[in-house]
DNA sequence: GCAAGGTC
């Protein structure tokens, strides 16, 4: 038998190949695109495919994308045709010499198995694979091609794939076609409508501005947050400030109420306590326990831009571009996940007696594996089926990458290492003072051993101020009680990190994308990263006076059940296209539903297109 | 000149 594998991506494709082969791999051929090459071997599969001559290949992802056909391109139709104007399927240069690989290396293959990545857009991609090797191959056909199942490389589970395939998945292929289809007619009409409207009534000179369902959703948190800051009023609030000496130290407790909006309730309890007491107190509690400071989760993508935006000061794109170098030049894994938790069969040990001999924390990683003190990483609760969390696999010593890369390399392997490490353990201490009829608390703690936080230097926890010495029931002389205020501070503006943790809480975007969002709304020029006064070098985004104008905008339109600059509609699509995938919905179904409220809210747009362009005069105005 | 999703 002669059998074809296609993977989503040339590194799969070689891991694979390596593992069934078993290391024998007969020949590897390039293949007309410089990243994907092409190996032969034999492998036994069992059942009733037996032993045969493999070729192992893959792709580069998608092998086409929807488009309009070209009679209606932009100016060539009103936007308002896009919502029913046919599609056609796009291939590029590249797409179509990746695809004609595929139909030369199906043309003999009895059968065609599929080792994409096993999430939604994998099966789709399977299904765009099996289009291609069909054009050369008329046996194969959807039903009979082949489906691996395998969510990471170990080698037990990829000869467990291999000998167990099942079918791509219709439901999820459809799934897919559903999105890509309305991603397409309600982006590209909004789209053409909004540059046309902008361009003509408000500025000639105004690019390109776009809406998409994962665009605006963004946008629509920095406005958010934009607002609440702006509109913030604060309040005054009244609390009591208590000090005392104890052993030569100093030592502040907080008020357990701990501060009254109201003045005069405020100075009640004050006053009813100075008659009683003075500045006589008493210790009534004192409470010690032991304290944990968990190890991180093994690393997703959105984590690990989440810190490094944070701790690194780098932007979400920045950290995923470097870590797809690293990735390709074999220092990491696959940079895309959401898994944060390892597989059982993994051996981390390895992983980990790669680091030993670099010069930072070399010591640290043979002092994991050598003296005993390596620990299971915790395991989360996310799994994308596809892609174990995020770990170093090759050493470096950092001299051939570059200073980002380096950094995201560097966080990478302590990250890792601080998952396979002990938690920091301590004691903390809180004691209970009450004076006159109030209480009061101090806290302290002591940091007893540091375990991962000494690898993970990103992080302080650190030993605060450690408590005296206090007795039960110790009669204590206050040194100062005051009545004191205060007011609330507004919030911060939106931070990248605070962003992309909203965008991962609403499903706005994938692994993949969340960080194509934020840089697309950017050089839209909808939001700008700015420094706040006071606030140090810490960035933060806020919407310019047309990203302003675009959600004001539509909500002064007035759309029904439809609200363009919300996170709900996404969240409601990918529920539909979940739909769709467990069968409980059909594609048509879901189509017509979304189609229908889309060409409504726009009809409504048009209708009212005044309000978006006063929207965008007032917002110069107000802004 | 449009979207979002893969990946190089």
């Amino acid at each position: 038998m002669r059998v074809l594998c296609v993977a989503e991506k040339p590194s799969i494709a070689k891991s694979v190949a390596h593992t069934l082969s078993g290391g024998n791999v007969t020949q590897v051929r390039n293949s007309n695109n410089k990243y994907i090459k092409n190996y032969d071997f034999k492998f036994n599969f069992g059942n009733d495919i037996g032993l045969s001559e493999v070729t192992m290949t893959s792709v580069t992802g998608h092998l086409s994308s929807t488009d309009f056909a070209a009679q209606y391109a932009w100016a060539k139709c009103t936007p308002s045709r896009l919502f029913d104007a046919p599609t056609i399927e796009k291939i590029d240069d590249n797409e179509k010499k990746i695809a004609d690989n595929i139909a030369k290396e199906a043309r003999y293959a009895n059968y065609l198995m599929i080792w994409t990545d096993c999430d939604r857009e994998g099966e789709y991609i399977g299904y765009e694979i099996v289009k291609a090797a069909r054009t050369s191959n008329s046996n194969i056909t959807l039903e009979n091609t082949l489906r691996a199942q395998f969510s990471h490389l170990e080698r037990t589970h990829i000869v467990r794939a291999a000998k167990n395939p099942i079918r791509l998945d219709q439901n999820a292929i459809a799934a897919v076609a559903t999105r890509m289809e309305l991603d397409l007619r309600t982006g590209a009409s909004f789209t053409r409508f909004l540059t046309n409207l902008y361009q003509s009534k408000c500025d000639k000179d105004f690019g390109v501005i776009s809406y998409g369902g994962c665009q605006f959703p963004t946008l629509g948190f920095i406005v958010d947050r934009y607002k609440r800051v702006k509109n913030f009023i604060s309040e005054p609030f009244w609390y009591i400030d208590l000090d005392l000496r104890k052993d030569g130290q100093k030592v502040t407790f907080r008020w357990l109420r701990p501060h009254i909006f109201d003045r005069l309730t405020a100075v009640l309890f004050y006053e009813r306590s100075f008659l009683e007491a003075n500045d006589r107190g008493i210790i009534t509690k004192i409470e010690s326990k032991p304290t944990k400071n968990w190890r991180p989760l093994p690393l997703t993508t959105v984590e690990l831009q989440k810190n490094c935006s944070k701790y690194l000061r780098m932007s979400a794109k920045q950290v995923l571009d470097c870590a797809e170098k690293l990735y390709n030049q074999g220092y990491v894994s696959y940079p895309r996940t959401e898994t944060d938790s390892f597989p059982k069969a993994m051996d981390l040990k390895d992983l980990i007696s790669k680091q030993t001999q670099n010069s930072q924390w070399g010591t640290y990683a043979s002092d994991l594996i050598n003296n005993d003190k390596f620990k299971q990483p915790r395991s989360g609760n996310h799994d994308d089926k596809a892609h174990p969390p995020i770990h170093p696999i090759m050493h470096s010593d950092g001299s051939n990458l570059s200073a980002n890369e380096k950094k995201i390399y560097e966080y990478i392997v302590r990250h890792f290492l601080a998952c396979c490490s002990d938690d920091g353990k301590g004691s903390s201490t809180t004691v209970t003072l009450k004076w006159g009829i109030e209480l009061f608390q101090a806290s302290g703690l002591v940091v007893l051993e540091k375990n991962y936080l000494d690898i993970y230097p990103y992080y302080k926890w650190e030993s605060s101020k450690q408590l005296p010495k206090f007795e039960p029931n110790e009669p204590i002389k206050i040194t100062k009680v005051e009545l004191a205020s205060g007011e609330t501070s507004p919030p911060t503006h939106m931070t990248e990190a605070e962003l992309i943790a909203l965008m991962d809480a609403n499903g706005i975007g994938t692994d993949a994308t969340i960080a194509d969002h934020i840089e697309k709304i950017v050089a839209r020029s909808y939001v700008n990263l700015q420094t706040a006064p006071g606030r140090g070098t810490t960035k933060y985004f806020v919407p310019t006076v047309l990203g302003m104008a675009l959600v004001d905008g539509f909500n002064q339109i007035g759309l029904d059940n439809i609200s363009l600059s919300k996170p709900f509609l996404r969240k409601n699509l990918e529920l539909k296209l979940k739909g769709i995938v467990e069968g409980s919905c059909s594609r048509n179904q879901v189509l017509h539903e979304m189609l229908d409220m889309y060409r409504q809210a726009f009809a409504l747009s048009n209708q009212k297109q005044d309000i978006l362009v006063t929207a965008y005069r007032d917002s110069n105005n107000l802004y």
